[in-house]
DNA sequence: CAATCATTGCAACTGAGTTGCAATTAATAC
DNA sequence: GTATTAATTGCAACTCAGTTGCAATGATTG
């Protein structure tokens, strides 16, 4: 487990340094996307991580490709996990749709597994590269 | 034109200042979101308006659903004019699919006409209530 | 045109994220 | 193991979008 963080760290070309071993290890076993501020009080106070050393670090993951960075509605942002990590492409473009819960604010990622249709660009000269999809609605957790 | 500005601010159950009347008449002669910032710049330093009074504007108007807001990559918020303001429902929750220029960075709004497909939601127990669209690529000014 | 309540402007603040720089540490080479 | 070197970390100070408090001004209603 251990060794599977280390490895894909050296996969991404990046330093195995204690501090992206925990993060990193805190964002697999996580299930919806988190800030940085839930990452630091997950990680807990025992950690003593610096919030500038997490920043960076979540800007390292993202550059590489480990995490992606989702903006949300109150001007922050959340990271989770991208969806392609154990595939050997590294193809960051996967198409995958966000599920934003209106309730908890938990944003999670879906995987879209049939091909997201082609929405027709109404005026010609518009040419389209890659498309996202976010859904709005109630987590599990948080029934109507 | 002034008279169709004022009447929208007053089927908002807005009063009509100069401030608002000028910031809508702005809004709704323009096709792209604009940033705070863009805003300022289009009114030009003879407007002479104060950034929070800018700011409290656009809150109150993307409240009563004049406007909308698109959070962006970069941590600010652009604004739009809602494509159903002429409309007499103030229906807000019309699906329509955001575009954003990966070159100019300018965002679009795109009516969308056909039903937008319904992704499936893989856990059971995800309530979808609303959907968005959010496609990257080249608007018309900036080709390939 | 007087009263009232919302709107405006200014100054100071908030909070996420960044930058510069010195101290530390991981990887590599010996 | 130990030395070398470049990357990583921690701290303090900063930036920048957006907000809050409060006094002054202004739009509507009677």
């Amino acid at each position: 487990m251990e060794a599977r963080i280390t490895d894909i760290l050296h996969r991404f070309e990046l330093k195995s340094t204690p501090v992206r071993v925990e993060v990193l290890a805190l964002m697999l076993r996580t299930t919806s996307a988190m800030s940085h501020n839930a990452i630091t009080e997950a990680l807990g106070p025992n950690a003593n991580m610096d919030k500038v050393t997490l920043y960076r670090t979540l800007n390292v993951f993202t550059e590489k490709g480990i995490l992606h960075r989702i903006p949300t509605e109150d001007r922050n942002w959340l990271y989770a996990v991208s969806p392609d990590l154990d595939s050997s492409t590294h193809n960051h473009s996967l198409p995958h749709a966000h599920f934003v819960c209106d309730e908890c604010e938990k944003v999670f990622c879906l995987p879209v597994n049939e091909p997201v249709p082609v929405i027709e660009l109404p005026t010609p000269g518009y040419v389209m590269k890659s498309q996202e999809i976010v859904i709005h609605g109630h987590c599990p957790t948080c029934h109507d």
